[in-house]
DNA sequence: GGTATCGATATGTCTATACATATTCGCGGT
DNA sequence: ACCGCGAATATGTATAGACATATCGATACC
């Protein structure tokens, strides 16, 4: 039981925290398949006695776990390795303008239109409301040296986002601006594909026919509708990328390289 | 201080427990922009002190927050509110069948061409492997009621899945074979968008030229690649849904519509 | 001015204990 | 055979106290 030799000492360097060696060798057996879906861990009980440590050390372990959605736990039943339902992976859209910078790339931005007008029915579709309302409507185009990467249509609910009405949008992107200043609890996207049209096709410099990416994206804070943004890429040199690591990877301190790659 | 007074008594039905009333406070705070990024959180002592309770309870709160990441908790200096860095959504990719099942609609698979070989140029480029080694190349096509609904081409190591020879890929979609029978540690995946060439086109029915949506997905287990996967998708008639809510809500005990949605 | 050191401090981990609560299981009655 | 009920049990929440550890800041030294 070497696990439970040190307990109280000073750890070596190497040796990370004991529920975190509990943690680490569940999610191995469940990663490897040796505990497959549907496998009842041993009991808490049991655990201490493995790990020779108390209870309150094993349930932090297995709460992580569970938060992380690697297991099921239920009251007298025990505690359960869950079925994965489907392959799901984190997919993380940054700021344009990050991203851009982030790849060492000269950002540019040209704003094409705003305007600030009554929701008309087009605009209350798109932004789901019922109300009619005030909002912003702004058309602009992301560069990097020099080459389009991205046109954006955006529309911003006013009577969410009252600040919006003053904000400069000729000189900060709005994406920019509102990730800064407006917080959100809801988010969604849809991704899908278009052939370019004529005037798609003008903005971004490519031929009309060419596929593209779309990022329909939809914010709310709850419940209520910000902003509903859709961005258009060049498609066949563009990719969105998505990595999932097994969900209880320590966080680096430095991360996340730019997620839409060229 | 009411949130003190009933400590150690049974709770009322709707009162939930005393750490996840603390937790949905600060998490309100942080997400009604209150306590906006890079403030501190106040002191798990004066925590401690809001809500009459022990140091280990406030500190159960805030951790499930560090691991949602919300905030940011460093040693001597307090506890922050964590800058939100892009925004990001959780992608979950199904699998096709149990999707298209989930839809309500019938099923079709028709499996193309299945083939065990050693691995070429192209395959150990895809594959991000440098020995080579034995493959299975499949090539398949998905559909619901009748109408395709993606086409799929796959190669799976058989020196990391050997159990892969011996599947039969003609009754079951080599996706639903591996979600079932080989667990993975990491996926990244790269949406991009295409134009249908002529054989694509044929063989999802649509128009030569039309855009298509492309997921490449490549798989690990502990650093070794299991297998690489392009899947199009006819890219107007389907959308990839992703949806992200703010990280701290309870979990359904059913879940988990459709993402790929017509 | 620059740097090494050290104490203060806030979080991190762990223990032992207690009681709450959900759920299963088996028993006993109908 | 069926149902209701209570006992058993595994997890869930909470406590007080202890010590570990990282790091911020100030002090002392060069």
């Amino acid at each position: 039981m070497s696990l439970a030799t040190d307990r109280g000492k000073p750890q070596a360097a190497d040796t990370p925290t004991l529920y975190k060696q509990i943690r680490l060798d569940i999610e191995r057996r469940i990663l490897t398949g040796e505990w497959p879906p549907g496998h009842r861990i041993p009991f808490e009980h049991q655990l201490m006695t493995r790990y020779g440590c108390s209870r309150m050390t094993v349930s932090k372990a297995l709460s992580e776990l569970a938060q992380a959605d690697l297991i099921e736990r239920r009251r007298r039943a025990g505690t359960f390795v869950r079925r994965p339902k489907f392959l799901s992976a984190v997919l993380t859209i940054p700021d344009i303008r990050a991203e851009i910078t982030a790849l060492g790339r000269v950002y540019g931005y040209q704003l094409i239109k705003s305007a600030r007008r009554a929701a008309n029915a087009v605009d209350r579709e798109r932004l789901g409301v019922r109300k009619t309302g005030k909002v912003v409507a702004i058309s602009c185009r992301h560069s990097a040296d020099g080459v389009p990467f991205a046109i954006e249509d955006r529309l911003i609910d006013l009577d969410a986002v009252p600040e919006a009405a003053t904000a400069d949008f000729a000189s900060e992107p709005p994406g920019t601006w509102l990730l800064h200043h407006v917080p959100w609890t809801e988010a969604e996207h849809a991704i899908s594909a278009i052939v370019a049209d004529d005037p798609t096709a003008r903005a971004l410099d490519i031929a009309t026919g060419a596929p593209c990416l779309v990022i329909d994206r939809h914010t709310w804070r709850s419940e209520r509708t910000l902003t509903a943004v859709r961005l258009v890429y060049p498609g066949e040199s563009h990719k969105l990328v998505a990595r999932f690591k097994g969900s209880l990877e320590e966080r680096p301190r430095q991360s996340s390289p730019a997620q839409i790659m060229q």
